[in-house]
DNA sequence: CATATTCGAGAGCAGTGCTCTTGACTCCTC
DNA sequence: GAGGAGTCAAGAGCACTGCTCTCGAATATG
């Protein structure tokens, strides 16, 4: 830990910072090393002594979303304090929404357009499930058995699988499997919402209201027993 | 119509399907005018004869995607000749699906980060909207009534006004809230499919069936009364 | 036929990611 | 303290991009 590695954490965490501000003006395509440099001071060249590429730089700013993002939904579930499943949801919901809205361009780093060619290292994992981790941890507190009706056939369940195995062995498969589905609703609504597709089609100023009460809706089918 | 304008319809169809084919296989931020150029054997100047600038051949190549996916989807539901609202919603989810995996640039270049800076014309309104005019369709033809517990606030109602003045006058605000809703599944299922998020998690060979059970499921909100 | 329009080619500008070499500077070891 | 090892920024340069401009040639229209 000499003056040297200090030095060293102090430039890397300026340029991801800088490429940050970059990535918030031009997004993730006008995203320039060049131009980071000139913003610091340097040439481009002395870039590539902490960043390998371009894309490492990107991989970086991509743990660092996932994580931000992680870490608010974490904030706004702890609050709670031993809340209700109902409440845990819309609160983790909403925290990814309002994350998702003040940072819409690493949001799109994280949940757009995958770069081609681009091959998601697995530093990148961890961070990435940490939101799904905590509705994971949600799933599992709720006691509500889901009638048999409504219960996934074993193809479907088959999908889920390796999820069930690795991380939640004892919760009920439908009941996972409706838990993913609320996910995937989460992320495609934000998704729609951060990049434009409700322009003219929802009210701007009624859209948290009216996304928190989708998401009961859709959670409903987790914990009614009907 | 002389010869003059066909030659250059037959010209701006060449360089679309090169983009095409440039798109499938670098994305869209690897898709370049010079390359399409040289495969067209023509000097790169020469194509912005036919697009006055790059985000001109994708805003085209957008309205194509758009075009390709709703004809997609009117095509699977026409087959069932009107069929049961959930068959109908099933088909044209899996075919949105089908799709989606079977041209993933494209989608992600409809459904993906927005370009930065880039303002979607007018003449992307009316493709964008033939998949969501279709579910309106399937909504319109349900005669359920959605019970008063189920009901969204006034509040949340007021999201989908406009949405609603426009296109469903008579349709329950319920019923398009949950019907969006099963949109949003719909496109944030399919994007973290297409976009590789289920990659570690959701048994592939599974995964059709799996998304068919899931939107049975929130379906199921559409169409029972109980 | 003459004119007007369109088209492709070529040069050129400013920008990009990335590589390689060079010189300076700092740190550790003898 | 002197010398070698490692680190760093700088600069030049390559190949690529989007885009603009000008200039001839071909074509269609009056």
């Amino acid at each position: 830990m000499g003056v040297r590695a200090e030095s060293r954490e102090r430039t890397i965490a300026a340029v991801k910072r800088l490429g940050r501000a970059q990535l918030a003006e031009v997004g993730a395509p006008g995203l320039s090393l060049r131009a980071i440099a000139r913003d610091l001071g340097m040439v481009s060249s002395a870039v590539y002594r902490y960043f390998p590429s371009r894309d490492a730089l990107l991989t970086a700013l991509i743990i660092d979303a996932y994580d931000d993002l992680g870490q608010t939904a974490e904030a706004a579930d702890r609050i709670l304090d031993r809340g209700e499943p109902m409440r845990r949801l819309l609160a983790i919901a909403s925290a990814v929404r309002t994350w998702a809205l003040a940072h819409p361009n690493e949001y799109a780093l994280i949940f757009g357009s995958p770069v081609p060619g681009y091959q998601a290292p697995q530093d990148t994992i961890a961070p990435a499930s940490r939101v799904p981790l905590l509705l994971l941890d949600v799933l599992q507190s709720i006691d509500v058995r889901i009638p048999q009706s409504r219960a996934f056939s074993p193809q479907a369940q088959a999908a889920i699988a390796p999820l069930r195995r690795d991380f939640a062995p004892g919760l009920d498969p439908t009941m996972l499997s409706l838990g993913y589905a609320l996910w995937e609703f989460i992320v495609g609504a934000v998704s729609m919402e951060a990049f434009g597709h409700q322009r003219n089609t929802i009210e701007p100023s009624a859209r948290e209201v009216f996304f928190a009460e989708q998401v009961r809706s859709l959670a409903a089918l987790l914990l009614q027993a009907d």
